[in-house]
RNA sequence: GGACGGUUAGCUCAGUGGUAGAGCGUCUCGCUUACACCGAGAAGGCCGCUGGUCCGAUCCCAGCACCGUCCACCA
């Protein structure tokens, strides 16, 4: 006799049992099932989480789902791989950390590189770990073996090959174009990530001479080229070609007027104003008439704020400059009217809402037409089904009308893009091999700095201010693998160097006298104003100004490019970081940029303890030199997760053999474009082949009102909050049912608690069947009557009906189906009418009452294990104790 | 400006060319040795509106309304 189960379902003991026993079993891995190499394979790569925060309901639908699939799919023979992984999230993650160092009074904009690196990447570890576990409480049936994080060496060559690949195809090309630039990030974005909202704004009819135009942004006249008409409009025909004189704010201005087609007559006064620095139909039409008219003029910057030539709106913010610069051409009489509610769509950050200021900056483009061209196609000819099926229209659209994707973010988080420009000419490289690392590095303050007062020679030391930056830049030196430090011999560089090699454990020091500053003779020691006001600023400040006693700069040029040269060729294969002064590292800048005088002169010096990286390559093709900068910018994430499918099964060429193309890509509709898009299209291209066959998209988690679930609206359901009240199969049932393809799921706590009643009918119905067993049942031969044998079929049938609809992703149908049967069949009226049967005294129809309850009751826990893995699990170990039902037969 | 989705019981949602379904909620009865996190039963719906196709429409078609979503370089 076995032991009576208990009278309560212990949700906690249990799950945490199980969960160990799955794991332990090492059934996840797909290669140590029972018969592993008779099973073919069965892939879905779980989408990477993004690894900074916590799962929330979206997230356990999704995995509910794919656990679902994997574990019937197991369950059918076979050979099953869930890969899991987190994504670095490159964007989002700097947002989250953002706000996390705003918190703290802090802001990336003053950490270097390597410092915010770092702490963000502790955070993404943290997170990653937290999330895991949550992962698992979810029953997940994942092979953890296989685990996988975006920024894993293995991914990051994947996706440096595939950048490459695409620059020798022609597919990825570098550019200037005005890009939607968040003033509040400082960052570019792509076109997806620009958010339209419609916004009331006052509508400026602005004179230019003749002329009349509409505006909702009178604060980039300042950057005005040119006004545009359409060229068919008889109005203004006439004006085409000419130049026209206009008053402006800073005085008179000459503006050509140009025919352009995509002014739209009909729209205000039929004349546009051409700002091609802030505006992407400008600077388009300013590419079809570069002969007539003058290119970008920047006067807005990376902060939003007008820069430039705009007079006495210099450092105002966009938004109020607008109101200044209108409440101005009033004054002077330029301001026409004003429509005082425009609709129109204002581009926004997704993410902060801010009013996105278009910029020209040079970004990495992928060309997308060639590469749209073949995943359009892999869905008209069904090699790759959406569901719901609607979502193909959407998908087909948004691919026809693709344009060229801009991968490139002006943010520390991420993968750092993989060109490096020659120094010398320019010219970009791709993927090429860095030899070695030298970073010129300028001494910490000392209080000659601070006092702006000319220092040459004298040995003065650096000050409390000048050490703390000096530890500072060290640190940013520390993964770098430093083997040498060359100094200038003056004490204020001697000082710098010696804590950069504290901090470093001892790096050796060498000293080398072609690195010191220059000799400003008669100017030692006076303040620089007081140079300026002798000599003149000009003279100090040039090439070959000269000053009594001093060297000029062209001869400390030539030494300290003579002393760095003879160090370069010696200790080429070597990191290395050089010491040096303002003047100097201004000098070797200009030779290894090969700047013109003006130019050189012209580049902001470096700050104390400010570090210039070059690193030191194969010889340049071009310019035949080999010192490089990399790129500083990072890849927008989505260009690393759309080759998530084949990246994380390259690792391993077995793998990438065994399981790709994998069978399901199993995500939420609002990443269609984002990521399964991108993933078909670079699947393709890399490896020939789709990555999946069938994308079944699930939609969004709404509370009981409808609403979107938000942590500022406090209507959050925390899936492992409400697992612990209800167990996670009550969760997992409550996301399943009544939940279609591509439509939003409601969940309350009332759902959920309705399936922990299931849950807890499930258990004592099992308990019932299990006291109802009796020892000599055992040898009695059943026969089962003509009401059994109907149960029996009606039992098939419902399996029949399960199969099918989990087979066709209709999880809901299959869910319903058999919550349904199992509660109002089984328990409600098969189990009710059994009960005088097993009490009876007719031993053999007791024993084939019983056996018929026990027959539908394992099958029942098998159709439901998908989808309530815990509990059947340990019903089913009441009756079968040497058995998984993780892997038992379906059938 | 395009496209898509929704409109079914008080609430949240399934569903089907042939007298309408589930969960939760409501009401009545029931502590029957699996289960009150339960059982038996009940009430409750012109299946958004207007036309059309059909023997027959909640379902197919056309139009409309409202709600929602996505896409779109109109200054």
């Amino acid at each position: 006799m076995r032991e009576a189960m208990e009278p309560r379902y212990d949700i906690k003991e249990v799950e945490e049992k199980i969960y160990r026993l799955w794991e332990g079993s090492g059934f996840f891995d797909p290669d140590k099932l029972p018969e592993a190499k008779k099973r073919k394979p069965f892939t879905i790569i779980m989408p990477p989480n993004n690894a900074n925060g916590l799962l929330h309901m979206g997230h356990a639908v999704g995995l509910t789902l794919q656990d679902i699939l994997i574990r019937f799919w197991r369950m059918r023979g076979k050979k099953t791989l869930w890969l899991p992984g987190a994504d670095h999230a490159g964007f989002e993650t700097q947002v989250v950390y953002d706000k996390k160092l705003d918190r703290e009074g802090r802001n990336r904009y003053e950490m270097s590189r390597e410092q915010l690196w770092k702490e963000i990447w502790d955070f993404t570890e943290e997170s990653k770990a937290k999330m895991y576990a949550q992962t698992k409480k979810l029953g997940a049936s994942c092979d953890w073996s296989r685990e996988t994080f975006t920024l894993d060496p293995k991914i990051i060559e994947t996706v440096y090959e595939t950048f490459e690949k695409l620059y020798e195809d022609g597919l990825v090309y570098r550019d200037l174009k005005v890009v939607s630039w968040c003033p509040k990030h400082r960052t570019a974005l792509s076109d997806l990530e620009v958010k339209h909202v419609e916004r009331e704004d006052p509508l400026y009819y602005v004179k230019y001479g003749p002329l009349t135009l509409a505006t909702v942004r009178p604060e980039t006249k300042f950057g005005d080229t040119a006004l545009a008409v359409n060229p068919k409009d008889s109005r203004y025909k006439k004006y085409i070609g000419r130049e026209i004189e206009a008053k402006g704010i800073l005085g008179n201005l000459k503006f050509r007027v140009v025919g352009d087609e995509a002014v739209d007559p009909k729209f205000g006064t039929g004349v546009i104003k051409v700002t091609p620095a802030h505006d992407q139909t400008d600077f388009e039409i300013w590419t079809r008439h570069k002969e007539e008219i003058a290119g970008p003029k920047i006067i807005i910057d990376e902060t939003g704020r007008l820069t430039g030539e705009v007079g006495e709106f210099k450092g105002l913010k966009v938004a109020e400059a607008r109101e200044k610069v209108a409440e101005k051409m009033k004054e002077i009489g330029i301001l026409e009217k004003v429509e005082p509610n425009y609709k129109h769509q204002v581009a926004t950050c997704y993410k902060c809402g801010s009013t996105l200021e278009p910029l020209p900056r040079p970004q990495w483009f992928v060309k997308m037409k060639p590469l749209a061209e073949p995943a359009i196609k892999a869905v008209k000819t069904g090699k790759v089904k959406i569901h719901p099926k609607r979502s193909e229209k959407v998908y087909l659209h948004w691919l026809k009308n693709i344009r060229d994707w801009n991968i490139s973010r002006q943010i520390v988080w991420g993968i750092r893009i993989p060109a490096w420009f020659c120094l010398g000419c320019g010219e970009a490289k791709i993927n090429t091999e860095i030899r070695s690392r030298w970073f010129l590095v300028r001494h910490g303050e000392t209080d000659f700095n601070k006092e702006k007062r000319t220092m040459s020679h004298g040995p003065i030391s650096i000050n409390d201010l000048g050490r703390s930056q000096a530890k500072l830049a060290a640190l940013s030196l520390k993964n770098r693998n430093i083997d040498l430090i060359i100094s200038s011999d003056l004490k204020r560089c001697v000082d710098t160097a010696k804590i950069i090699s504290d901090e470093l454990g001892g790096v050796e020091v060498i000293y080398e006298k072609g690195l010191r500053e220059r000799d400003f003779g008669v100017l030692e020691g006076k303040t620089y104003e007081e140079g300026h006001r002798e000599f003149g600023e000009d003279v100090v400040k040039s090439y070959d100004g000269e000053i009594p006693g001093a060297e000029t700069m062209r001869e400390v040029e030539k030494r300290a490019w003579e002393a760095f040269i003879s160090h370069r060729s010696k200790h080429s294969h070597r990191n290395v970081v050089v010491v040096s002064h303002g003047g100097v590292i201004r000098m070797l800048r200009k030779k290894i940029k090969n700047l013109g005088v003006e130019d050189a002169f012209k580049v902001p010096g470096a700050k104390n303890a400010e570090i210039v990286p070059l690193e030191i390559g194969e010889k340049c093709k071009k310019c035949s030199g080999d010192l490089y900068e990399q790129d500083p910018d990072v890849f927008d994430t989505w260009f690393s997760s759309g080759q998530w499918p084949f990246a994380t099964l390259m690792k391993n060429q077995k793998d990438f053999k065994a399981f790709y193309p994998t069978e399901v890509m199993e995500t939420g509709y609002d990443i269609l474009f984002f990521w399964v898009a991108r993933m078909i299209m670079l699947g393709l291209y890399r490896t020939g082949k789709t990555p999946f066959k069938d994308v079944y998209l699930h939609g969004l988690v709404r509370d009981k009102d409808r609403q979107k679930m938000s942590k500022s609206k406090g209507n959050v359901v925390d899936p492992l909050g409400v697992a612990d009240t209800y167990g996670t199969d009550a969760v997992r049932m409550a996301l399943v049912i009544g939940n279609t393809a591509g439509n939003d799921i409601v969940i309350s706590e009332d759902k959920i608690r309705g399936y922990r009643n299931f849950a807890t009918k499930i258990w004592n119905v099992a308990r019932f069947v299990l006291l109802s067993k009796k020892s000599e049942f055992a040898k009695i031969k059943v026969v089962y009557s003509p009401a059994d044998k109907k149960d029996l079929v009606g039992l098939k049938k419902v399996k029949v009906q399960v199969t099918k609809h989990i087979e066709k992703y209709e999880f809901h149908l299959a869910g319903e189906k058999i919550y349904h049967y199992f509660w109002h069949t089984f328990a409600d009226k098969i189990v009710e009418t059994s009960k005088p049967r097993l009490n009876g005294e007719n031993l053999k129809d007791a024993a084939a009452a019983f056996l018929k309850l026990e027959t539908i009751l394992k099958t029942s826990l098998k159709m439901l294990h998908p989808f309530m893995p815990y509990i059947t699990e340990e019903i089913y170990s009441r009756f079968e104790p040497d058995k998984m039902l993780m892997v038992e037969k379906w059938d």
